[in-house]
DNA sequence: TATGAATGAGCTTTCATTCAT
DNA sequence: CATGAATGAAAGCTCATTCAT
């Protein structure tokens, strides 16, 4: 129908976006490459999204939530202790990995003025970790996690899955199946509660 | 005299630059503004660097060598293990959470297109790291550190206190010096040898 | 129609550009004059050409056409020898001396490293004179002409004609009827087997 | 001394611009090529001529002095009738077919808007020739060629030997030296007076 | 809705010319 | 005389955005 056509031009312009971007950066991704790689007019973009910066944030959120997804994928809520963290670990290890386009445009998104001057930032911790957030709650409280700050906890798990899922990508590293659950273990480990 | 003064002319273009950027970002850092802010033409600047790309690599160069300097402050490869372990730890935590505008630059840098499409991008473990590497290296050797890769290693160490430092200028967190001490154990924890 | 109105707006671009260029060379006829000229914005140009030079090499193409067809008028290829010869030379006389601007741009582009470069050379005595070599290749045969490489044919008949419309726009010289009729037939008596 | 160290940078100044003119085109000279190409200060320059115009047109005179003392060699006005014709002729193809960059700095200088405007067009068959002129005169006078006006029997003789060397150049024809001879023969019939 | 020609501000870069040394 | 750093006015080109169709 007419929505699923209209749905369809807008997931096409958002992925030659991402496309675009994450091969040549946002300084080189102009809105007529955009039209030119998703198949529509220049002109029609405008009416899916206000002006070129509010194309970059929705695409922003759309891999946001991709992120999100990926990140619980599993079924890792329901997972017992600690193979939901280990699964949470992997699952955005692998997500990153798997993805160089979506985590070529995160990387440039959040590290550009754009995030911080949109405050777009709190996407970074919040709505789409609401339920891991969560999750690492409970883990604290059962004793399983030492209590730090959230985004100290991030950091030391997801935050380094994260990283080593770039460098792999760079072609800097390649990590096999024993690595990565040793890395994961370390990561465990890190924030454990100080044993006695 | 002559020298000095050429010098000073060429520092204040690269400093003018790390302001724009880090402020504005690559975009609105056109080379006109560089030149209003180091009080030069914008002529002049093509005498000093080939072209705004080479400005940019400069100015990438000269932060990484104070990352580098910054890392080894307090005399790090004379230290007793782990003392040395964790005086890095805390030198590159300190020395991006006090440099905002060379940070939000480096990771500008590092996250665009440019750096892959100029493999500058070995700068980050190679050269401005020698000694570190070498000092980990014997770490690993004394059995202080488990037996993983390089870039491993890294990004569950320093990698950790960079990424804390960037949450930290964007007021995120707030860490003191307690937790900076446990988070660094951690790190160290992360790192160490599996426990029999 | 829509093709009518296209097609004009890049022909008011092609003349603006051989009117400045005609009379200020091509230093001189930058692109934002070029759009003052022809009525048209700057950024339009490029949506018509790929650059300047782009540009430059259509206006070529473009003249150099408007050259063939005016050596051709007066069905020179269908009248009888030596008639086609002297109104070939006629022609090119009259075409040169009546098209001040074409002339200039034409000896402008081919006396610049853009010509060779480019090597758009091959336009000079090929393409745009494949049915004058013709002529000439079967008044050679038939024994009107001697028998000489083309490029020498050409130089000692059109060459001259084409050299002395310039003098004539330079306003060095200024040739009547019975002149012009001299000199076509010297040209004619060198181009003509030796007499026994 | 002194002087001659001053004639020599003055010379290698014109040098420099003729083979960065030659070769790249009155674009792409810049001062500061041709300061480092005759191993002067772009400053300096200035001290010997005027301004870059002043530069060009004086290179200019330069090189139309080499073309008439070349046209003359050989003793040329000493000759015999017609010798001293068919040498002038072959001076003419000889000079500019071994002088490539004197010949194209000449073509671009005279077809660029330069010429006119500084009405220097009156070298071209001038001062330069004067000799030449007075040859030509007495050859007229003698019944030796037919009365026509100068700047045609230019055109018909040396004018094509100029226009073939320029081709040889370009290298779309390779004339020998009996080709020649009967190139220079057809010149000479085409100047000779009518045969009754 | 949809197109894509058109705009024009803004960017990077070049270069003739000057001038303190 | 000589240098070459410095200037600043263009130049060529890009691109977000608009609008007649």
């Amino acid at each position: 129908m007419t929505t699923t056509t209209v749905t369809d031009k807008r997931r096409a312009i958002l992925r030659a976006t991402l496309d675009l971007v994450a091969e040549h950066g946002f300084h080189h991704a102009p809105v007529a490459a955009v039209a030119r790689g998703s198949g529509v007019s220049a002109g029609i973009i405008y009416h899916y999204f206000e002006d070129k910066d509010d194309l970059i944030r929705a695409l922003y959120r759309e891999v946001k939530g991709e992120v999100a997804a990926a990140f619980l994928a599993g079924d890792v809520l329901a997972l017992p202790w600690p193979a939901n963290i280990f699964r949470l670990w992997r699952n955005a290890f692998e997500f990153h990995a798997g993805h160089p386009k979506e985590t070529a445009f995160l990387e440039q998104y959040e590290s550009s003025p754009y995030a911080t001057a949109w405050d777009d930032g709190h996407l970074r911790m919040n709505e789409d970790t609401a339920a891991l957030i969560d999750l690492i709650g409970r883990g604290m409280e059962a004793g399983h996690i030492a209590p730090m700050p959230m985004e100290v906890l991030y950091e030391l798990t997801v935050g380094v899955a994260v990283r080593l899922a770039k460098r792999q990508i760079a072609g800097t590293i390649e990590l096999d199946e024993v690595q990565l659950n040793r890395i994961a273990a370390a990561c465990y480990r890190a924030v454990s509660p100080d044993s006695p």
